[in-house]
DNA sequence: CAAACTGTATTAATTATATAATACGGTTAA
DNA sequence: TTAACCGTATTATATAATTAATACAGTTTG
């Protein structure tokens, strides 16, 4: 079953786009896995918070991709092979590398200087790797 | 007089938070100067196809942030100065690395392994220092 | 079987974002 | 001075995102 006790509801964009994204970081990160129970839509809407048709939104782009299952009354299950967790993982970390260092050369920040910028903050964050 | 010609609209968020962000880059890059006239609400509607309401929401802010300021009937004027110019930088620095660092930590890449990967996206992108 | 849960669908209302069409009065420059 | 700008304000409309309240049929489990 996929766990969402380290999503933070952010104030930034959609909420369904936030879901999508967490999945997606997750099966990339390899903390979820294929064929893993996905929580029903009425159990995450009140873990979140938000409305059950905000998380059917986000669960019925996320089976057009096909990386959710749905069997109208039973349960949704991930559905990914190896092939479709690389493409998800390098379409993730080359989107979110790609905005960040576009907005460093926006700042006139050099490649040297954006590292030293990124170790101070890097070790000042929780989880992942040290 | 600010120049737009790099202005892009993405399809991402809200017009005006997007105009927000391209004059704050360009103050912390220190391509915008203090005292420099801001296009006009027609004219800069005009020239990205939007209406003067999404331009005017987002020159209000602005200058509720004390970062523009205007006077009713004549032209608008940036007003930074070298205090505003260092935390303005600070705070997009800082915030913009932290969701990318956030983001490799999810994915459960390492510090160097994300090094790397930006060196392989840095030198194919355009624009900034090399 | 039956209760509890599932995905799915519908309709209505709300808020944020953006457009559209004007209007008013202040500023600037020919 | 006067025409052409300028910032500002108002009202109406449209779409996207979200909430709300239900409802129905399929699946699972005791």
């Amino acid at each position: 079953m996929i766990s969402f006790e380290e999503f933070v509801l952010e104030d930034d964009g959609p909420i369904y786009l936030q879901i999508i994204k967490y999945i997606k970081q997750g099966i990339a990160a390899g903390t979820i896995g294929n064929q893993e129970e996905v929580p029903s839509r009425r159990a995450l809407s009140a873990l979140l918070g938000v409305n059950p048709n905000t998380i059917q939104k986000a669960y019925h782009m996320l089976e057009e991709e096909g990386i959710i299952v749905s069997r109208s009354g039973a349960k949704s299950f991930t559905s990914v092979d190896d092939d479709a967790i690389a493409r998800i993982r390098r379409e993730l970390l080359v989107s979110d590398t790609t905005v960040w260092v576009k907005s460093m050369k926006l700042l006139g920040v050099n490649r040297d200087d954006a590292f030293e910028l990124v170790r101070q903050i890097w070790n000042d964050m929780a989880g992942g790797e040290e």
